[in-house]
DNA sequence: AAAGTTTATGCAACCGTGTGCAAGGAAATT
DNA sequence: AATTTCCTTGCACACGGTTGCATAAACTTT
């Protein structure tokens, strides 16, 4: 110990300091304020008194490395970017995870999946060295190495929103969106609306969910009896402008489409930018569509018809389902679910 | 112990493990991985080639009771809402603190400064059961009480954004952005392009960052010589909504104004859009200047003209500042700073 | 060669809490 | 009254590390 420790005087009070007061041992401190059914009550109340009095507080390292148990759970999350209308999403949806969390009084380290300046994995440290009880995840590209360090240390983990990709989950619990299905209403919508050539402005990852996306337009098409043409799929990026430039670039074929469905909000809303720069009335002339309901959609006009992911449920059932991984150290995967997303119809489809 | 522990077989390698297989005793294992210079370079370098093969890590709880360190920082945030702009804003600074103190190789637990279901002090409880080293504010309105625990416990920790009210923080380690002169150059930039007679939409809190955004305004037109007058001052909360409503209700005696400061980005926007359906032109018969710099202002036409946070530059210094703070035992308030915001001109101002 | 110095390692106590087991005392039973 | 049972409590060790101090070995110095 440092010798200027006696100086400083920590005045940490621990149960032998209580246990000192009250005249018992540390063992009776201990069980008592852990509510042991082994003390007398009298003798817990007054332990509970004089530990309330002195405001002690239990040593969360010490309790954890007897107890094994730390109270803290590791959130592994992607970067979020201000330009990207699905950043505030992924926040919300860890701020869900929270509420959720604190329900049953745990704590969460918010981690990216690995260290910006040392590469270190996140995932494997917090693991090794036991800083965490489970796991939440949500990212579209966790390395093998972490999936398969996950699998063989044993811990509880839910994955959300993200599909792994090059990884087996069918023994994982999880929580995804039916992004096809997400995809297919979207554009039954434009359908409804009376569009027979619909464009689709997809992200060109290869993230998964923007597969099903397209996926779910394609179907649409095919049970409205519309041939798919490749033509009328779009590859870009998440962003204002490509869904701007989409259009413009076709400037001179206006005609050729009478739809559009944009798989980010983002891209919706540079496409209907364009639009309106070219004189093209939204949705009389053409519908739009697009994907997430992020804020943005709501104020722009024409409000942006768009596809709802449920964030809430997503969050309740993750954490509930963690915490019962939690207590019963049933690790089995009982909580394997596709939520269904919601159409939140306004003005632009 | 449970019985069921022996079963189990727990695989964790401990540096007990390591003596016994290197012969040697666990405190020079001790010693080694942690490069101690008492220990040869020969015993080092063969400790830690078995502690390698051996997947060894320390045991974080085990560590934290004997160093008195826990590696890991509270950061204290407010509820994020999807249907506000600076949302994201907040979650992006966090985001840069999370970067900042990856650097350190330190973890973050990200709080509420109350549990929602038990009322209970999150900030208390985090600091008594000695889970973290230091912490970060980000937050308008810690209780007393808990600042008052917060300097009592000695513990290091930078205030970031939200000035604390009722409490004095000239002794504390803070970062704030200079809200007065950003609301100066907001409505310098109207006067400027030749407003005379300018609205003033402010959020009705008492978060001194308003009353300060509100000063700036003032400020701008005394020195320009205009009179202020009350009545171009209208108060209400930071959405859409507002901005809409209060030009709406002016829409009879749209000639008494010809700028308006919105002091909010999304406020600005519903502005914008409720000048845009009376047929008013942006910027050419009124100019509107917002604030936030969110990710809405870039992708509305016109786009916003608006003031920008140095977001990245309070995450960097803040973290820097904890961390010698955390190295140095050092409290004493030597980062206080309020760094002056940026204009971002665009089309609307 | 003896004494002194340096270097490398081990011993044991400590950090704060949990818990199996033994033991003491009171109450219940015979 | 002696024995058995139950209820309380304390002892001692465990959890996995860190560290002051003693000690043994190797190396200098006289």
């Amino acid at each position: 110990m440092d010798q200027r420790e006696k100086e400083t005087e920590r005045q940490t009070v621990t149960i032998k300091d209580i246990a000192r007061i009250a005249g018992v041992s540390h063992s009776t401190v201990s069980r008592s304020l852990n509510d042991s059914p082994l003390i007398s009550e009298q003798t817990k109340n007054r332990i509970k008194k004089i530990a309330a009095e002195l405001n002690f507080a239990f040593n969360a390292s010490a309790q954890s490395l007897s107890t094994r148990k730390t109270g803290t759970i590791g959130i592994i999350y992607p970067e979020l970017f201000d330009t990207f209308g699905n950043s505030l999403y992924l926040g919300l949806l860890v701020q869900g995870l929270r509420h959720g969390l604190e329900k049953a009084s745990l704590d969460s380290i918010g981690s990216f999946p690995r260290n910006h300046y040392t590469a270190e994995s996140n995932i494997r440290k917090l693991i090794s060295r036991k800083k965490i009880d489970g796991l939440l995840v949500i990212h579209p590209e966790i390395p093998v190495e972490d999936w398969e360090y996950i699998q063989a240390s044993g811990i509880p983990f839910v994955v959300l929103h993200f599909k792994p990709r090059s990884f087996d989950y069918s023994w994982m619990n999880y929580l995804f969106t039916d992004h096809v299905y997400g995809g297919y209403m979207a554009t039954r919508v434009l359908i409804d609306g009376g569009c027979r050539s619909i464009l689709c402005m997809r992200e060109d990852s290869d993230e998964i969910q923007f597969m099903e996306r397209t996926k779910g337009y394609q179907q649409a098409l095919e049970e409205a009896g519309i041939a798919f043409d490749p033509k009328m799929v779009a590859g870009g990026d998440c962003s204002f402008d490509f869904g701007f430039q989409t259009v413009m670039d076709r400037k001179d074929q206006l005609g050729s489409f009478d739809g559009i469905f944009a798989e980010a909000d983002l891209v919706a809303l540079g496409a209907i930018e364009a639009l309106r720069e070219l004189g093209v009335k939204v949705p009389e002339d053409i519908r739009v569509v697009g994907y997430d309901d992020t804020e943005l959609g709501r104020y722009f006009r024409p409000k942006l018809t768009t596809v709802h992911q449920p964030r809430e449920e997503h969050a309740r059932l993750a954490c509930e389902r963690l915490i019962d991984m939690l207590e019963e150290q049933d690790m089995s995967p009982t909580m394997q679910k596709v939520l269904k997303p919601l159409m939140i119809y306004r003005e632009s489809g």
